[in-house]
RNA sequence: GACCCCUUCGUCUAGAGGCCUAGGACAUUACCCUUUCACGGUAGUAACACGGGUUCGAAUCCCGUAGGGGUCGCCA
């Protein structure tokens, strides 16, 4: 089935913040394609922009990429494009030596007085080439200059994209973009052609919203006489308000996802069905991903993010997780929220009420609070709806229950409920009658998960203890 | 403004001219199950933006209109 040989796939995120959710589809749709066709996948982090990269957003987009599973190759090396700047310059004064590109000497004031002028005029905005023909001497002595691609003037480029289809673009369309600023640094643009190009990139997944760049990159390419990698423009995640998340634009980093109690095998699924479809398939594990990811199936529309949806994609994973390793990260959670870290048995007990619970939440964080109740220490605090079942009456009836159940030999569920549902009969009750006062007092909540199993696991000690807490 | 792209239920999507009286999932409604809440089960509401073509036949192809988005930096 992989037909192309050795794809080299890349993810090149700006060190400007958080790894946020639409750079982590990216992520996972180059991922998954690289594995998918046995290749590579690569880890490039574009930091030429020595003003806004900082290390802690270089140190956030890492662990985001850990934390998602989403593994690079290359021994775990990371690319950094500024360490290869010497080397896009390079490649920029090849071109002005071969004529593929000219010196512009306008200034900043020069270019904003025409960016003005065009707008003011309803004219397309784009620099006009006034240096294009002009002989550099006739510059002012030591001014400083950009490097511009002499971009052809006439005729079409046409991009092949796995999404968009076949899209043209007239070149006299593009204007004549900086390859290398006055400084001597080469613009992203040069970076990424370059990058890729050293870097073996030859499928090349990224947002739609640098689909128009790839016109003035494909430019690049054939006046350097290099290979055109495949395209793929995924449409971009918008937020509720139908535009492009950003940072700025309801975009969370993924360290927030994980705060909010999501599993990352979670967010991969939802994220790879959001642009991405394989028939009705909505549960899509990890190994069928790899197996079943191709470019023809990414959708061509942008889409809304759904928390929704989310919340029961995580809710199946969860429910699929080992009982035990749950426990483990809901006392972890649990010890980071209250200050006390569960102890051993306590872990235990948290990890036999799983079961009830899980089916009961939708992220670990709801997971956590429900199941916070089996582990807080006597006497349980009671929230509204257990004040209110636990009346006059309702305590009468707790009392004789405590009774019943000190006399109960065997602990379990079905005996709870069996004793239980026989002591209710001989008193003209329903079960329901002492169901509710005892999960009042042993949950502190008119919501639990079946009460006799929570007595059978709270054990009997504690279930005494916690029902003559509430009859004192 | 110029250029480019997009448009199927509220949301994510299936759909590659007849399989579509448009399917699935989430959400939502009702009922069933039931010790609470969930889970689960059953049923339901709900969409091809609009207008023209092409064709025996169009959600699917073409043109236009409308709406939305993206890009137009010495940011990436």
């Amino acid at each position: 089935m992989p037909a192309a040989p050795n794809v080299v796939t890349r993810f090149p995120p700006s060190p400007t913040g958080f790894l946020h959710i639409g750079g982590a589809r990216t992520a996972l749709f180059n991922y998954l394609y690289a594995r998918h066709h046995g290749g590579t996948f690569l880890l490039r982090i574009e930091d030429t922009d020595r003003e806004r990269s900082t290390q802690p957003a270089i140190e956030a987009i890492i662990e985001g990429m850990k934390w998602l599973e989403l593994n690079w190759d290359n021994n775990d090396k990371i690319y950094l494009q500024s360490e290869h700047m010497p080397r896009h310059a390079a490649v920029a004064n090849e071109m002005l030596a071969n004529g593929h590109a000219y010196k512009c000497f306008c200034t900043p004031q020069e270019l904003e007085e025409m960016r003005n002028h065009q707008k003011a005029n309803g004219l397309p905005m784009r620099y006009d080439g006034r240096w294009r023909d002009k002989d550099p001497k006739d510059a002012p002595a030591g001014a400083p200059f950009v490097v511009r691609l002499k971009a052809p003037l006439t005729g079409e480029t046409t991009i092949k994209d796995h999404v968009r289809g076949i899209v043209t673009v007239q070149n006299s369309q593009l204007d004549d973009m900086v390859l290398l600023r006055s400084d001597g640094t080469p613009t992203y643009m040069l970076s990424v052609v370059v990058d890729d190009n050293d870097m073996g990139v030859n499928t090349v997944i990224r947002g739609d919203d640098h689909f128009t760049n790839t016109f003035r990159q494909v430019q690049i390419l054939k006046a350097m006489n290099w290979n055109i990698p495949e395209y793929a423009h995924i449409p971009l995640i918008h937020g509720s308000d139908g535009q492009k998340m950003s940072k700025r634009h309801g975009a969370l980093g993924v360290d927030e996802y994980r705060k909010m109690g999501y599993l990352p095998e979670a967010i991969r699924n939802y994220l790879l069905r959001l642009g991405w479809s394989h028939g009705d398939d909505e549960i899509i594990p990890d190994a069928k991903a790899v197996e079943w990811f191709n470019l023809e199936h990414i959708v061509s529309s942008p889409a809304k993010f759904d928390y929704m949806k989310l919340d029961s994609v995580n809710a199946h994973y969860m429910r699929e997780m080992d009982d035990t390793k749950l426990a483990q990260t809901v006392a972890a959670r649990l010890s980071e929220a209250t200050g006390t870290a569960p102890d051993v048995a306590q872990t235990a007990i948290l990890a036999k009420g799983m079961a009830g619970l899980k089916q009961r939440a939708k992220t670990l964080k709801d997971l956590t609070e429900s199941a916070a109740f089996y582990v807080t220490p006597r006497p349980l605090p009671m929230n509204d709806g257990a004040k209110k079942i636990l009346s006059a009456d309702a305590k009468a009836m707790l009392a004789a229950l405590r009774t019943l159940l000190s006399d109960l030999a065997d602990f379990s569920a079905t005996s709870i409920e069996a004793s239980i549902k026989d002591f209710a009969g001989q008193h003209g009750k329903k079960l329901g009658d002492y169901a509710q006062p005892l999960r009042a007092a042993l949950s502190g909540s008119n919501v639990s998960p079946p009460i006799f199993e929570v007595a059978s696991i709270l054990g009997k000690p504690e279930t005494l203890g916690r029902m003559d807490d509430v009859l004192k």
